[in-house]
DNA sequence: GAATCCATAATTATCTATAAAATGAAACGA
DNA sequence: TCGTTTCATTTTATAGATAATTATGGATTC
């Protein structure tokens, strides 16, 4: 196997390093990025960083002012309700699209994932499995923008998961997940689809 | 009255007059955009030129493989279904969350837009008038991000428009902003959202 | 038809100018 | 005398220009 150095440009490596960084909670919001602090670490110049830095702010994880630099975005609860209302709707919308290709085979993938999920042993496993999950279920749509925007809106998700409950994760059995597969599995696809809108809206911000 | 030059970046410049080109065509689908060329005509180095292509990117408007370049996106019939799609579910929850801060004076504007809108005697007119129209309904919502979404799938429509009408545009009334306003004004949101919705996904590939 | 070379263009490095922030000194007031 | 405010100076970081490097596509030759 060759290094995939090359398929993709530097920036793009930083800019995915950076947005997990963001994600986990290891740069903290509103924390300043410096172009030249991180040109260092990855031992390059700060060209490629400042195209990192606009792919963040466009999805939403940096936010850029002008000749005052770039600093994680901060994400109010306004923002994550936003954002989990966005989500509801186009992941209706995309399990609508996507159900008259979902087979067997990426039911069961999608059962493992769900799995995998609830006796995830700490937030990275979860929200990798939960990820994992939707995905499955989604990518049938064979929607490109729309599964490229479920996926920006899903980090602020993930942020929030992180921030909350990251440090002390406590697994627990997400009976939502069950419940949309079993409803796709007796081909009930609006019954699904309404599981899962409530689900997204309830991962943002849970018991108020 | 200053430049306003120094408020905002050379990057950002470049990036929304390059943005209007594509949106009116005059940068064709699949046409290369060369960094150094832009870089000439704006008078720059390539540096921001780079920048102004990662913005772009994300927007859909543009396509950057690895060291290969960057290329106008082209939109298929399934792109721009797919955009309306996404679009219509959207500004039905934006709707929903801006009725109850719409007020007549809004609606007035909007009305204003409207009119505009079906006496536009050029596409470029009827497009301005077209979004002027939406996001005064939408604004009072206050998601920036929702907003910041529907702006950029907007753009994938007014391509289409500018596309099939851009060289002889005909002027004709638009009846589903007529009932919309209708319906607002009455106070019947969900009516209201109804007709938003199905006018939104008739825009993208009308007659088929 | 395959391999090599060359021209072109993308990517990244280095260097420079300029704007913003920080530091500190002086002046003023309590 | 202590504290606060203001202004000038210095420092630091961003934005951009220029230069160097590297990959790609096409032409040319064998």
């Amino acid at each position: 196997m060759m290094t995939a150095a090359t398929e993709d440009t530097i920036a793009n490596r930083i800019s995915r390093v950076l947005a997990d960084r963001i994600i986990t909670g290891a740069l903290e919001p509103g924390s300043k990025l410096r172009q030249d602090h991180i040109a260092d670490e990855f031992d390059t110049s700060h060209v490629p960083v400042r195209e990192a830095f606009r792919r963040l702010e466009a999805q939403g994880l940096a936010i850029s002012e002008s000749r005052r630099g770039v600093r994680v975005a901060s994400f109010s609860r306004a923002a994550v309700e936003e954002a989990a209302l966005m989500r509801s709707v186009l992941e209706g919308l995309a399990l609508r699209q996507a159900a008259p290709n979902l087979t067997t085979s990426i039911m069961d993938e999608a059962m493992a994932a769900m799995i995998a999920g609830d006796t995830a042993r700490d937030a990275r496993t979860w929200d990798e499995a939960n990820r994992r999950f939707h995905h499955l279920l989604l990518a049938p749509s064979k929607m490109p923008r729309l599964l490229a925007t479920i996926d920006d809106l899903q980090m602020v998700g993930s942020r929030y998961a992180f921030a909350t409950y990251g440090a002390v994760w406590i697994p627990r059995i997400d009976l939502d997940h069950h419940l949309i597969l079993d409803h796709l599995r007796k081909g009930e696809v609006s019954q699904a689809v309404v599981v899962l809108e409530r689900h997204v809206q309830r991962i943002g911000p849970i018991q108020r």
